[in-house]
DNA sequence: CCTTTCAGTTGCGATATGCAACTTAATAGA
DNA sequence: TCTATTAAGTTGCATATCGCAACTGAAAGG
């Protein structure tokens, strides 16, 4: 097997393209970003984050399609529809943090506004970091990539 | 002030709008994911992702006029050109694996090869979290948006 | 009724994407 | 040295997606 076929296999399945199949799209992160933020409708997203009707019709169907938000008409008043975050839709929330941190840090140079703060401390949320499994602090050089499969032969043979 | 023009001014300034501009677009994640897979050279992006040479070629530049990727020839053969991620890109890892995770728990419904590994634990990585400036982890019902000014005085009161 | 609001849809031009073939420079092999 | 192959793109062209502005249709509000 070629070093590119090897490397196909490898990364063939993955859960990046996986995910990135379904919230990829242009204006998919900045329509979650703002439901995260309290955003529920319609005109509400469109004014606000200044999308074309039609994408944003069509991005809020995906979403909704694939279970990240739910669609529910208003009750009280029948024009309306509400946009809310799922499970599945909440979930996402260190995906946004993450790249709203790269991008303070890398990109604008300065924290956003709002901040998300711990309710009780009043404190802003720390960093996104990868930690090993009991909580370390982990940089790239302190991890390595393993094959699934390896990695089981290594377990079995302690 | 209209509650749609309070929420515009709060969002405006926002990391996830530059983040995205830099690192938003269809091809961007998944090159990105190669090159943390240990993917260097053009051929191997192009067999490797399947993307189309003409795409490639233009997101490379762009993640190298950004500062994501360096671009280095081949001392030892001319014809061959290095990209490698520098410490802006690598500092993206969090994002990457964020979204990873989602995709795997959301869209997949199971891990991923390779893993990620504590390089002396031999342990996976945690699960991407967010958590209290003191390392506690926060659900989202422990957290609230705050407008920079308003926590800054909340701080001069006390 | 008559007007406004909400949540879209439609038409159409401007961009972006994808495929295949071509180019250019460098290296490897006979 | 001559030829074939490889690496890293570029070019042309067809298709798909995006974005704007105008329109629609149903439901409130006055």
């Amino acid at each position: 097997m070629s070093r590119a076929e090897q490397l196909r296999e490898v990364f063939a399945e993955c859960g990046i393209g996986a995910a990135l199949e379904v919230v990829g799209e242009r204006w998919s992160f900045l329509i979650l970003r703002g439901a995260f933020n309290g955003l529920r409708h319609f005109e509400e997203f469109q004014t606000n984050l200044g999308i074309a009707r039609n994408i944003l019709s069509n991005r809020l169907g995906r979403l909704v399609e694939h279970g990240i938000l739910r669609r529910d008409p208003d009750p009280a008043d029948r024009r309306k529809v509400t946009y809310r975050l799922t499970d599945k839709g909440r979930d996402l929330l260190p995906v946004l943090l993450s790249l709203r941190q790269w991008g303070e840090r890398w990109i604008s140079g300065h924290p956003s506004n709002p901040v998300l703060v711990d309710r009780y401390t009043r404190q802003p949320i720390a960093p996104m970091i990868v930690q090993s499994a009991d909580g370390r602090p982990l940089s790239l050089r302190d991890m390595e990539w393993v094959d699934r499969e390896d990695l089981d032969r290594e377990t079995d043979a302690a």
